[in-house]
DNA sequence: ACTTGATCATAC
DNA sequence: GTATGATCAAGT
């Protein structure tokens, strides 16, 4: 396996490289078996770039590149380069009396900064490809709408509101399942008070936001 | 077509 | 069970 990246540079340039090749060439290069389809190894593609970029695997709760403080997303894009899916940011404080402020929360660690990498096609795992990698921290306006949403959500959160748990609300931020089945359920105290029973959820970011992203970088690339 | 709710594998 | 990595697939 590659060894980490020294500097923010050398990652970008690594990704930089990345750009066109299949997946397929990279995992045969790390002698990783490539899976038929995605539905059994929904993970597949993430953890194949963790390992061709060089991130420290299993360091939970920590960036993909701790040194850098850099977390890599893949996220599959269609041929105009918009996002085909949410992106997972973190699981969402169910249960927690005080999630604290914004500044200090996960959502906005996770996001501080974002190695993008676009994964192209439609077909097996092993024939779709890399896009170019987007570096991203967010700007102010972008911050300011995932500040706005996270309050809007941790106050439902910690209200237990329960029923307002659903993946409408939030403008760049949504909340969503996030467990192995819907039978997965967490304790929580509702807002009247009552123990009960829900499953888990966790942040999203919705493909209209990641779709800014990737534009707003792509118009610097190619004015 | 798109979004929301549900789900899959693996490590610790 | 909680965390990592996400996509699947039902519903609208």
């Amino acid at each position: 396996m590659p060894a980490p990246p020294a500097s923010e540079n050398e990652l970008i340039q690594r990704a930089d490289a990345l750009a066109g090749r299949s997946l397929g060439d990279l995992a045969a290069e790390l002698h990783l078996p490539v899976p038929p389809d995605l539905k059994r190894h929904k993970g597949w593609i993430g953890d194949l770039l963790e390992h061709v970029l060089g991130a420290e695997a299993g360091n939970a709760s920590e960036p993909d590149f701790p040194h850098l403080g850099i977390e890599l997303k893949t996220i599959p894009v269609d041929d105009r380069g918009r996002p085909k899916q949410t992106t997972w940011v973190c699981v969402a404080p169910v249960g927690v009396l005080d999630p604290g402020p914004w500044w200090t929360s996960a959502v906005r660690r996770r996001l501080a900064r974002v190695l993008f990498v676009p994964i192209l096609g439609d077909g097996p795992p092993g024939e779709r490809w890399c896009g170019v990698p987007v570096m991203w921290s967010p700007d102010a306006d972008q911050e300011a709408t995932l500040k706005q949403d996270w309050d809007t959500l941790t106050e439902l959160l910690a209200a237990g509101e329960v029923w307002q748990w659903h993946a409408r609300h939030g403008t760049a931020l949504q909340l969503r399942p996030k467990a192995a089945t819907s039978s997965n359920r967490t304790w929580v105290t509702d807002d009247e008070g009552e123990w009960v029973q829900t499953v888990p959820r966790g942040f999203y970011l919705r493909t209209s936001f990641t779709a800014g992203i990737l534009a707003g970088e792509a118009r610097l690339l190619d004015p």
